[in-house]
DNA sequence: GGTTTTTGATTGACTCGTCAATCAATAAAA
DNA sequence: TTTTATTGATTGACGAGTCAATCAAAAACC
């Protein structure tokens, strides 16, 4: 059976199963024997390959923000201008992926992960900084030394937003989202 | 021993220290002994009173929506103006108490539970009406139809801004919190 | 006033379940 | 035969919820 070079598979398998199975639950309160079992193994296996529920869950985590940063990434190469820029990431932050529940699940407790670990703490800084910096890129030709206070404003509103349609438990429009972000953005950059 | 009337002041007991516990746990995995024993009695007695672990949490939201309440009615009365009326909603979200880290612990886990539950949801709407109803209020006078549009942005904004300093570590300034809002604001009001 | 009954307060002990982590064993490549 | 893959079985710990029993105040009764 032994099929050398398994554990690349078995990794990205046990991180999508446990991201689907953090979405079910809605909190992290969800057992390895679960999260192994949906991905088609024992949970010994997911030891042997993890070592232990923690490093399962981060490394769920940085998959989550990866996909995420690939996001934002491929609606900035189409983007035009500085104005462009920053819709673009605007909307990449409110795309369909983002508000899939199981994506959802993983943000939230992704915070309040990052209050008491460490590793996430550090995971979740390096996406507000990478948010800031691509903001401030766009925004520094439309408004110069006001860049900085107000991507801070604007990344602020985009969490907020995304926090309010998250709970809500009515369908969520993304555009909805962009577009009101979007109005804030004309008032900084209209005054 | 049995004096009577114990039930009040051992809920309230149970409501505090199961706020204290999430607060030092960073999460809702706390047991009931645990918390039990914090308020000094036995589980036994906790489940007596409450009946369940969900209930226990779900008292201990809905007293930190409570104080919550409170704080911002109480910044209210002193308010001066629709102008005031709006600024003081805002610097109440930002006060001291907010940033405790039991009470950011309690909202965020709030966030996560909010998702599943259907108490815990209906709770967090009575919150999300009110803070927006408050702001519609203060802002009718000073932009008419707007007002509506215009305090939803302010709203997420303050959840957004509150939501980076509570992940922030480094030591919050609720006034440099209430001055951003305060600026977007101004943004609103200036066009 | 003294006695009995009721009732709220309280807990230790127990049940039943779950779960993370470990380990020894098996199987098949290389 | 050495390494990689894989699992069943096991262990040790912990936790939620239940229950029967105890204790003492208070109310009802004589």
């Amino acid at each position: 059976m032994p099929k050398l070079g398994m554990e690349p598979i078995r990794r990205a398998a046990l991180v999508k199963a446990t991201i689907a199975e953090v979405g079910d639950a809605g909190s992290l309160d969800v057992s390895v024997s679960k999260i192994a079992k949906r991905a088609g193994m024992s949970s010994a296996l997911a030891h042997h390959y993890f070592g232990g529920k923690d490093q399962i869950f981060l490394a769920a985590m940085r998959h989550t923000l990866t996909v995420y940063g690939a996001e934002v990434r491929g609606a900035l190469v189409m983007a035009d201008g500085p104005r462009g820029r920053v819709e673009a990431i605007i909307r990449a932050g409110f795309s369909n992926t983002n508000f899939r529940t199981d994506v959802i699940a993983a943000w939230l407790n992704f915070y309040v992960m990052a209050r008491t670990s460490d590793d996430a703490h550090r995971l979740l800084r390096i996406y507000q900084r990478r948010l800031h910096s691509n903001l401030v890129h766009g925004l520094r030709p439309l408004m110069g030394d006001r860049a900085g206070a107000v991507a801070a404003r604007i990344a602020a509103l985009i969490d907020g937003i995304y926090l309010r349609q998250a709970l809500s438990r009515d369908a969520v429009s993304g555009s909805d989202a962009s577009a009101q972000v979007l109005a804030a953005l004309d008032k900084e950059i209209g005054q």
